[in-house]
RNA sequence: GGAGAGCUGGCUGAGCGGCCGAAAGCGGCGGUCUUGAAAACCGUUGAGGGGCAACCCUCCGGGGGUUCGAAUCCCUCGCUCUCCGCCA
């Protein structure tokens, strides 16, 4: 959520920057229902405050033992306006809420211009991509070789967009997270934490996937419970530090954590409906960090990097893009999307998106520190990142790695994790 | 699933329907004293919002109600704890 005084007095370039993420900020409605909040809240705390000194000049009387039959009369109706004015003021409050929810993040200012991931900004191409000397098989046909992956059976028991795993490519798979998780929280300074697969609505709320989202998530909504599964980790790790106040000395905070994500994926029908790609349930790996405002900037540099280093330990080549505003995502102000390179699709795709959130969330979910400077709660910043997706690196390794005769060699790094294989024989 | 107890500021914890945004203690911050530190003493210290300002409003788990007036009474939901049952 953008901040409402920032919109009151600086409302004509919000609305401009908020241009290059296509969205289109209704400044009538705004100023209309500001205007009428300011003069309907000065009106209701009037109110307020007339009832407060009366009800008071009550009690002192009756104290004294004076009569107040009168003070009574004179108070009688102000009761009443003032439940008027506050239901009013309350509708208001809630139409103004309903707007700044669905307004996404501003860019920020090195985010490049475009509507179409065709605009996004390539910065780094890293590896070199394998050469075959022999027709490339995708995950797909690999994993129908090796008894692997099935996605036939997937489908009978839970529809589309599902897979099995079966064997060494499901270690392989659970091979990963551990080593993901153990590299960030050795290495990288992560602290390893265990989160809730289902969250309440304020739990999204907070972190921007309600109330503009609803459709891409998976509602458990039974007699008892109202909850959703989670889309990321994001959601419930961000929310670790919803409706705190941290010390200074508390930051950064840096959590990694392994959590199967669930999306609905409406919005997304014929798009990838061939392999591992775009599932309604896979694995990933998260990282989420806590910073102080003046430090997400390279906060969100050294994650992205923390993430990157995953790629080059598997050896695993990818490119790192820039999203454009068209591009970015809703509480984004400015991604890093981690592009691996799949031979089977001869074509680089999302593995890792890394995006610093300013304060955006930290309103929505009153995650503030104390500044010593000012001695004042001040709201965080809030970023995160893949690190990696499973079930991409999974699919990754199985096309980069593959042999003529349909092996697939498995990356060094990942053999500690493997129970002594070394390579899927085919 | 059954029975009971509770939810108050950063923490512990008091709070008769009006003098309660809330005692006290701890913690934090500033100071006195000290070579320095500790101790002691003095002062200070909740959050959010409105208003150009003076100043005002809201908040005692969430929501609703009773009342001129609610932290305090009533209803409801959520959560925590104890005991019993069941269980990975």
């Amino acid at each position: 959520m953008l901040d409402r005084k920032q919109l009151r007095t600086d409302l004509d370039s919000i609305v401009e920057k908020l241009r290059t993420k296509n969205f289109e900020f209704d400044t009538s409605l705004f100023n209309q229902l500001e205007d009428q909040r300011k003069s309907l809240q000065i009106q209701t705390q009037n109110l307020q405050n007339k009832k407060n000194l009366q009800s008071k000049a009550i009690g002192k009387a009756k104290g004294k033992g004076d009569d107040i039959q009168s003070l009574l009369d004179s108070v009688s109706d102000l009761a009443s306006q003032l439940k008027v004015a506050e239901i009013d003021l309350n509708a208001l409050q809630n139409s103004l809420d309903d707007l700044l929810l669905g307004v996404p993040n501003i860019p920020h200012e090195s985010v490049p211009d475009g509507d179409t991931e065709d605009d996004n900004l390539i910065v780094l191409i890293w590896g070199d991509k394998p050469e075959f000397d022999f027709q490339v098989q995708d995950h797909i046909d690999l994993g129908r070789h090796h008894n692997g992956l099935d996605f036939e059976i997937a489908a009978r028991i839970s529809g589309s967009r599902f897979v099995t795993m079966t064997g060494p490519l499901a270690t392989m798979h659970r091979a990963l997270i551990q080593f993901m998780i153990n590299y960030h929280s050795q290495h990288h300074g992560y602290t390893e934490t265990y989160v809730p697969y289902l969250v309440n609505e304020a739990a999204l709320i907070g972190t921007g996937q309600l109330p503009r989202f609803k459709e891409d998530l998976f509602h458990i909504d039974s007699k008892n419970h109202n909850l959703y599964l989670i889309p990321t980790a994001e959601v419930p790790v961000t929310n670790l530090v919803a409706d705190s106040i941290l010390d200074a000395g508390q930051l950064p905070i840096k959590y990694v954590a392994h959590t199967p994500c669930f999306r609905a994926e409406a919005g997304s029908y014929g798009r990838d409906t061939r392999g591992m790609i775009r599932q309604h349930q896979f694995e990933k790996v998260e990282l989420v960090q806590i910073v102080k405002p003046d430090e997400s900037m390279q906060a969100l540099e050294d994650l992205t990097g923390h993430a990157e280093k995953i790629l080059q330990l598997l050896r695993l080549p990818y490119r790192k893009v820039i999203l454009c505003g068209g591009d970015l995502g809703f509480a984004s102000t400015k991604t890093y999307d981690l592009e691996v390179w799949l031979p089977g699709q001869d074509a680089y795709r999302e593995i890792s998106s890394c995006s610093n959130m300013l304060d955006f969330q930290a309103r929505r979910m009153k995650a503030r520190w104390r500044n010593p400077d000012t001695g004042k709660p001040e709201l965080v910043h809030t970023l995160n990142g893949s690190g990696l997706a499973i079930g991409r690196t999974l699919i990754a390794i199985m096309e980069n790695y593959q042999r003529k005769d349909g092996s697939i060699d498995i990356p060094d790094i990942l053999h500690p994790f493997m129970n002594g294989i070394t390579k899927i024989q085919s």
